[in-house]
DNA sequence: GCATTTATTCATCGGTTGATGATTAATCGC
DNA sequence: GCGATTAATCATCAACCGATGAATAAATGC
């Protein structure tokens, strides 16, 4: 019997102190939201769960991101910075090493490869952030124009470098081909352990070493086999 | 002034009569949860919407599928059967005339033809379906269970049929293989205009008749240059 | 050292959501 | 021809939703 409650220790109101051990809301905001959206999509997530999961106020959501929506962009956004990067730098190093040896295979292997090892790293907060990437990607009404937004300069870099390792290819077979790239590579990012299903456990989804060993090959064969094919009115 | 409601006219009550011009409820609510569900993904849907649109009560929605899941699983699986059946019966057609002169690029694009060809008729309710499973393909939570119970059979058969065509092919090879196949083929039915804006209106989403001069092919090479290299680790 | 700004929780609002029991009317089984 | 079943709307519920203004406390600027 003893006390009713444990005193549910309620939390300190106004500005931490500053150094106050582990705050950093905002950024604990965005990890909890990233986890959220991945797993749910933009309207499988309540701010309420976000806030509790970040133990911060649903208020406090609303004070550094404005609405839900600008919460969810701000998740977009930030890992993305990053990633585009680390892949037009991928490309221009790779573009500089092979000279006039370019091929197919080297560009997309250089494009690929960041993401791939960071997801082979292991770390789920970029687990989640590719699983939210897969889903925006596949998402009607608003997923092209945000995924334009976003990754867009990335992309026409990478077409430029596959131009010159394909120089008898049409831009649309760039195109549509970089479209099946991005399918592939979407879905393989998404983790949805549909593979381990099928493969009855043979194959795994969360085995990003066997899909970077895999991947540039496959897209390789495609891009070569449709860009150098001749005449298709 | 005269009146000051224009009767709003309020719906019959009771069971309606047998010969009503255009009842059939239940066919109507799917249609309209496909059109919606498509659109906005499960949680973006509310039930309401989805009842105004089909010009009924929210309560029947409950009387024909119980819950919202249900009738997001009732949407999903009244189309499925339809093109399983199709895809089957297309793999087994093309296997009995290629003979033993079966190929990759036969097999694969007698698999995607049943499908691109409604899609490129132009069915709106067949475009909300294909984009409706681009985005369970691409749900982590419950996409890949969803996606396993739906289309697995059919995938066992189309492996089998391009295990006689590659018969040097591991198992992993096939199904990774496959895994790139879906997320390409998932992405180019879902529509989201992204390859419209990334090529400047050069390639359309909408144009499933390009998708289907190239998507075999490109597969098909992606499948020969990885199941018939040999040794990787 | 005081006024302003920043970072946080509290309390609460109006609207929406999925669901359900009651009611009504037509059909079906016998 | 009548009781049970089916197919539909109506009315309403408790829970939850995103958002916001007020309160509070530390930090910062001058």
């Amino acid at each position: 019997m003893t006390v009713k409650r444990p005193a549910k220790r309620r939390a300190r109101r106004g500005r931490p102190l500053k150094n106050d051990a582990a705050p950093d809301m905002r950024e604990r905001i965005l990890d909890a939201a990233e986890d959220h959206f991945s797993r749910h999509g933009f309207w499988g997530v309540t701010i309420r769960e976000v806030a509790q999961d970040a133990k911060v106020d649903t208020a406090l959501l609303h004070y550094y991101f404005d609405t839900k929506r600008g919460l969810f962009d701000a998740v977009f956004a930030r890992r993305a910075e990053i990633i585009n990067r680390e892949r037009i730098e991928s490309i221009d190093s790779y573009e500089r090493e092979a000279g006039s040896a370019i091929t197919a295979e080297g560009v997309i292997n250089a494009f690929l490869q960041p993401i791939l090892e960071r997801a082979a790293q292991g770390d789920p907060r970029w687990h989640n952030y590719f699983a939210l990437i897969a889903q925006v990607n596949n998402t009607p009404a608003w997923g092209g124009e945000t995924m334009a937004r976003t990754f867009d300069p990335v992309i026409h870099r990478l077409i430029r470098a596959l131009r010159k390792a394909l120089p008898d290819a049409t831009e649309e077979d760039l195109y549509w081909s970089y479209h099946f790239l991005s399918g592939a590579l979407t879905l393989s990012l998404s983790q949805t352990g549909r593979i381990d299903r099928l493969s009855n456990g043979l194959c795994k989804s969360s085995d990003f070493e066997s899909i970077g060993h895999r991947m540039a090959p496959f897209i390789a064969g495609g891009f070569e086999r449709l860009c150098n094919s001749v005449s298709r009115a």
